[in-house]
RNA sequence: GCCGGAAUGGCGGAAUUGGUAGACGCAAGGGACUUAAAAUCCCUCGGAUGACAACAUCCGUGCCGGUUCGAUUCCGGCUUCCGGCACCA
């Protein structure tokens, strides 16, 4: 018989409909008030920096509507919300390149950004989105800021900052990645500007143990950790001996405080000036000055030469009175512990190279707790043993000694137990245009006072020249306008703080306005944030897992602490999604290897496309993009378009019946057809997209080859209605089409995901494979309540197993039930 | 250097707590249909050896070793790749 090809799958023309139909009906749209089983499904949202969205963003909005849409079939209502990280340096860079104002260009871009996250199909709901640089959002940033002000968790202070040449701008430390500009790949200077700072220090340990009560990856998890860097240690204090200025240095190792043989301070270190000997003045701002120049480059050598010099003052050891010289260095960090070190070259091997290089003395305080022998002339000897050379401690393991010396440091007043951490506060202010504005002016006669509530937004300017300043000054200096205003104090003339937030100030609430974006009176509806917040599942890239991610737990904490909000971690459960790369190489518009999404969707249709990037493997792994697969894909949904197109009756009978009523016999279809309902749930559910298509695959393959030959009863009926059910999350158009096709009037999506039957997953007959010395050799098909002696007695007469137990003797018999048996011959 | 993760056919990738390795696809080859092409459908498809053939035997999940009746999975030691951190005292 002649195989027919069947009509073709009009997918254009049934993608575009059923988006029309979805927004006329208004079908994303939850009444949040009303809502029982809330789920917060929230995806990270885009920064609008190019014209179009890229194919990562694409795989990031795809999969999770097919997350969503899952969980609403199974009765959550689900709360999907997209909104425009809009502001930021990617999005001015982008206004600066092409001579267009960022507030023009943002806007051209969001309406492109908005009519491809409509392509997606996404079940956004429209009501809820948000844009960060609409002043309506940026007011409530801002006031978010001032909270902080006057809870004493924002402060100004001068500092050297990270300074990048090209863009003329201030990057955080997380944004300086290996001494470079995360955007342009500059080298990063140093520069000394009076910045704004979050204090997000003081939630080191809070952020720490949040840790315990979330579901996010491990790995991420451990980032934050290791960027927080929590290190328990003493504090001990040096006195400098012609000034009597105390020293405090950190250090993990106090039980090698009688090993200092100097001191080192990091050429930054404020008392510098004031300790350095007359003698040596010429020498020390010389290596200072170096040290300040000799910037990141030579930081990134892999193996650099440690360098230092004497400055002519010496401090007193507190335990031994013993005079030790101090010397600068900068191997010392000055943002770290507090920025002296005690050297104790025979322990540490930093100090060690440091000594060997200046002929510094070397004294072992520590020797092997087994009484093996150490050579000090190869290197530092930095594990715990017993001390040694240590008067009073003599003898005392590390652990104790550490304790006992902590105890009598305590009690001379010269040093305690602390914890240092590697963290530092969070630097938010930006010398750029396109931000939100810092609400504070600065009065000659009030000094820094924040703007009233009443008097948000601070309205950003409508300058032409917004690009940033060689001086380091905002752009927002150049309006004058902008930048003179009353003191909200003593009504003088006063100059407006110029700077912009960081955009992660931006991102780091957004989650909460999402519930009602359109307020003018408050950040956020209280009612609805104590009923949605947390966020239940976030899902974004693993990039995010220092900055965004951490400070927005930072700033919910703050909020929690003010009483704002009732909940203290913003996300309960992440999870990342891969990156796509392109032959191995990162994406991005530098290298010029950005694909394009739009020639795909138009060749092969949203849903093909949605369900490609979601076949082509582990969801959190990402993968190489490779577009060979494709037509796989396609085909897929093609067959499944032509099999209703043919069998589309025997599906609207199918769905007037339930599957108790029928009786069937055919078992292999049962089984798929239930395997399949709990399969593509828990894959979907665990985002193993590509396993949950794998499974649909199978099932129809199985449905075909029931129409081939004809067995087509209620059974086959009833299983092609559950279909589309299955299909929905995956292709939510073609679903829609063929839910309508056979016979339905309501949306695919408001139906209940189907059930399935246990009993159909327990097969009457079972294939057990038979091994010989843990060898395949054979299967054998027997029932299910086959006794343990029939299945090795069937085992055994396999014409393929019985050969190899021909003249042996059976040494063990193994019998896995429902899998295996194995037998042990000699 | 330190901390994670990974390595499976020509390719992307499957493989619930150790239990039939290679599901599902792609590509390739062969065939059907067609004037032809596209589309569609069917068959083969890890490697080696033997046989006309169905088939049989051996090898095979980065490398070496171990535990086990049985290891892609667990343990020890390497190699390579990816991600993170990198003078943090």
């Amino acid at each position: 018989m002649k195989q027919q090809s069947g009509a073709q799958y009009p997918f254009a023309a049934i993608e575009e409909k059923w988006r029309k139909v979805w927004q006329e009906k208004k079908l994303h749209e939850i009444d949040l008030d009303a809502a029982r089983k809330k789920l917060y499904c929230l995806v990270m949202f885009p920064y609008p920096s190019g014209e179009k969205m890229h194919i990562g963003q694409w795989y990031n909005y795809g999969p999770t509507d097919t997350w969503a849409r899952l969980k609403r079939m199974q009765g959550y209502d689900v709360f999907f919300p997209i909104g425009f990280d809009a502001f930021g340096l990617p999005a001015e860079n982008y206004a600066i390149k092409h001579g267009i104002h960022p507030a023009v260009s943002t806007k051209a871009n969001i309406d492109f950004f908005r009519e491809q996250l409509r392509q997606i199909g996404g079940m956004f709901d429209s009501r809820a989105e948000l844009i960060t640089s609409d002043p309506l959002y940026y007011k409530w940033t801002q006031w978010i800021f001032l909270k902080l002000y006057h809870n004493g968790l924002a402060y100004r202070k001068e500092a050297p900052v990270n300074w990048c040449p090209k863009c003329n701008t201030v990057l955080a430390n997380e944004q300086a990645r290996d001494g470079r500009c995360e955007r342009c790949d500059s080298l990063v200077t140093r520069k000394n500007l009076v910045q704004w700072f979050f204090k997000i220090t003081v939630y080191a340990d809070r952020l720490l143990e949040g840790h315990n009560r979330i579901d996010w990856p491990e790995k991420t998890i451990t980032m934050q950790k290791n960027w927080i860097g929590r290190s328990e240690g003493s504090e001990i204090v040096f006195v400098e001996e012609k000034t009597g200025l105390p020293l405090p240095v950190f250090t993990t190792r106090a039980d090698t405080l009688l090993g200092v043989t100097y001191l080192v301070m990091a050429p930054e270190h404020s008392l510098v000036d004031k300790i350095t000997d007359t003698s040596r003045i010429a020498e020390v701002n010389d290596y200072r000055m170096k040290a300040q120049q000799a910037t990141e480059i030579d930081r990134l050598s892999v193996v650099r030469e440690k360098t230092g010099v004497f400055t002519g003052a010496y401090a007193i050891n507190p335990i031994n009175n013993e005079r030790i010289p101090i010397w600068i260095a900068d191997y010392v960090l000055a943002t770290y512990g507090t920025g002296v070190v005690m050297a104790v070259p025979g322990h540490d091997q930093r100090d060690w190279e440091f000594s060997q290089k200046y002929g510094l003395p070397i004294r072992q305080v520590v020797k092997p707790r087994d009484g093996g022998s150490i050579d000090l002339s190869q290197g530092a000897y930095e594990e715990f043993g017993l001390l040694i050379n240590s008067g009073e401690f003599d003898g005392l393991d590390s652990l104790t000694a550490i304790e006992k010396i902590n105890a009598k440091l305590s009690e001379i007043g010269r040093g305690r137990k602390t914890i240092s951490y590697r963290l530092r506060d969070w630097l938010i202010s930006r010398q750029r245009y396109w931000g939100a504005p810092i609400p504070m002016v600065f009065c000659d006669n009030c000094g820094e006072v924040p703007v009233p509530e009443s008097e948000l937004p601070v309205l950003l300017p409508e300058i032409n020249d917004f690009r940033p300043t060689e001086t380091g000054e905002s752009p927002l200096a150049r309006s004058q306008s902008f930048l003179y205003t009353d003191c909200p104090r003593c009504k003088a003339k006063a100059r407006r703080s110029t700077e912009t937030m960081d955009t992660f100030v931006d991102s780091s609430w957004y989650f909460l306005r999402y519930l009602n974006p359109h307020l003018t009176d408050k950040p956020w509806d209280e009612k609805r944030v104590k009923k949605w917040l947390p966020v239940d599942f976030y899902v974004g890239g693993a990039e995010h897992a220092v900055m965004h991610l951490m400070y927005a737990r930072f700033i919910v904490k703050c909020l929690y602490d003010m009483k704002l909000i009732d909940f203290d971690e913003p996300f309960i459960k992440l999870r990342h999604q891969g990156i796509i790369t392109n032959n191995g190489a990162k994406i991005s518009k530098s290298r010029g290897n950005v694909i394009n999404p739009d020639r795909f969707i138009e060749r092969y249709g949203s849903d093909t496309f949605r369900c490609y990037l979601m076949f082509m493997g582990s969801y959190s792994d990402g993968g190489d993009w490779d577009d060979s697969g494709i037509n796989g894909v396609a085909r897929f949904l093609g067959r499944i378009y032509r099999l209703f197109d043919k069998y589309g009756d025997n599906a609207s009978r199918g769905m007037a019946l339930s599957y108790k009523s029928i009786t069937s016999s055919d078992n292999e279809l049962k089984y798929c057809l239930n395997h399949t309902i709990a399969k593509v749930a828990a894959d979907i559910e665990s985002l193993d997209f590509n396993t949950a298509i794998a499974a649909m695959m199978e099932f129809l393959n199985v449905l075909y080859k029931r129409a081939e030959t004809g067995d087509t009863g209620d059974l086959f009926d009833y299983a092609l209605a559950q279909y589309v059910k299955l299909l929905a999350p995956l292709a939510p158009h073609l679903a829609e089409e063929l839910w309508s096709r056979i016979g339905n009037s309501d949306s695919v999506f408001n139906c209940r995901w189907p059930e399935f039957y246990k009993e159909a997953l327990i097969l009457e007959m079972m294939t057990i494979a038979v091994q010989v010395n843990g060898k395949l050799r054979g299967t054998v098909k027997v029932a299910r309540t086959i006794s343990e002696s029939e299945l090795l007695r069937a085992a055994k007469a396999n014409e393929h197993v019985s050969r190899y137990l021909e003249n042996k003797v059976i040494i063990k018999e193994i019998v896995v039930p429902g899998k295996l048996v194995n037998i042990v011959v000699k």
